[in-house]
DNA sequence: TACGCGATGATTGTCGACAATCACTGTTGA
DNA sequence: TCAACAGTGATTGTCGACAATCATCGCGTA
């Protein structure tokens, strides 16, 4: 499970923040239909508070795109389009490719330990399962999450970490099927890691933006079959 | 202050749109002094509103990293350190090298024929200011403006259009001396363009990111000097 | 029957007032 | 003299009510 940033000894403080978080996560988790309409009274009431601060979560969603705005017409959640998800594996590509550049320039020993222990974790999980299982959904996000954050670049962590990740999370959970080649994705984190251990810079990013340009390769190739059908 | 808000005829939308957009303007131009700390009743009452639309603007303007709040407390417009400017530098490297690459694919003939317009443009701005005169700032956003358009990646134009590129006019604004190299970037300019005309992704992301690359490291060695100074 | 138009209901947008919390200051005690 | 503490003022957080706007439905007319 992802271990959200700045969690609850903080954001408790005030009801938005809250409301924020919690309307987020019930988003994500697709607990509220996308495209769907809702009222801000409807809301309020489920979340327990008034439309004040509710308005200004719904604000700060809607800068993340997880909600769309019409102004005296009301909200709906964030539709989910292909077309969208190719986009941003697009953007994933050219961000973590950086973020893998500068994790090998400026990681330092104990990050990398980490990492390296954390695919050892994944190697056991994967001895277990074999093929069969799926590479385990959230294992693989930390692996990107480690890497990102060993780019020591605030702007660039802030953008995937804070941002973009909540929506690439929303589609694992609606479309969770597609898009998983376990052993090959896990060859390919190897190697990126050998590439940041090593510091070659230019390795890594190389090896990361093949990494993700392969997964977004097989999600539309899988659309193209789906579609095919 | 009076403002007439009934100047934008279009913006007849909603109050915190008013109020967000405004603000946003002040903050980029430096009409409030970055790191200042500035109250919700005064802000209501200079742009004409109450604290309700406010908030909600305010609480846009946090997810765009324009101010910085702390609960209880208040909030700060935001600072700008010199590491954050290279740090976004390095966003932009990966993110407008990846336009460059799609705007190459996906260009159309008029867009195409549209960027090579602008650029015929500077030059004639150029051959007129020669080098004395910094390239024209507003100039050099408008090409990277609409390379960023011609990806045709929705997701890649919001995220640099309305949401970077806010905060790289505001370090422009107000670190306003640095970073021109006129001639030299018109020439980049030109070569990324006939990358694209060419269809040539690869060379065209390579240009761009040199080109942004260059940029961030003229900065670098200005800010040494200045320092060392 | 189809189209346009106005009334009606519901939802969003805005405001002012009250409660909660924090920063500051002056006092008190060691 | 310094540190801790409580009181006080000011600011932020929250709420409920009212105004503005939109969508829907029903009516009338061509």
């Amino acid at each position: 499970m992802n271990q959200a940033e700045l969690s609850d000894e903080r954001s408790l403080r005030t009801s938005a923040d809250r409301v924020f978080e919690a309307l987020q996560d019930a988003i994500v988790r697709g607990d509220v239909a996308p495209g769907s309409r809702v009222g801000e009274a409807e809301l309020a009431e489920r979340f327990g508070t008034s439309r004040g601060p509710l308005r200004e979560a719904l604000r700060r969603l809607e800068s993340r795109r997880l909600v769309e705005r019409t102004p005296h017409v009301g909200i709906r959640i964030a539709s989910l389009s292909h077309r969208a998800l190719i986009e941003i594996y697009y953007l994933r590509e050219a961000l973590e490719g950086m973020a893998a550049r500068l994790a090998a320039l400026h990681m330092s020993a104990d990050e990398v330990a980490g990492l390296k222990a954390l695919l050892a974790a994944h190697e056991q999980d994967e001895a277990l399962k074999a093929d069969t299982a799926y590479f385990q959904q959230e294992g693989d996000l930390d692996f990107h999450y480690r890497v990102i954050h060993g780019s020591h670049n605030t702007a660039l962590i802030e953008l995937l970490v804070g941002e973009l990740y909540h929506r690439i999370r929303m589609y694992r959970y609606q479309f969770s099927a597609y898009a998983n080649r376990p052993q090959k994705a896990f060859g390919e984190h190897q190697r990126i890691v050998e590439a940041i251990e090593a510091g070659d810079g230019d390795l890594a990013e190389m090896l990361m933006r093949r990494h993700i340009s392969s997964a977004r390769q097989n999600i539309e190739k899988h659309l193209k079959e789906t579609i095919a059908q």
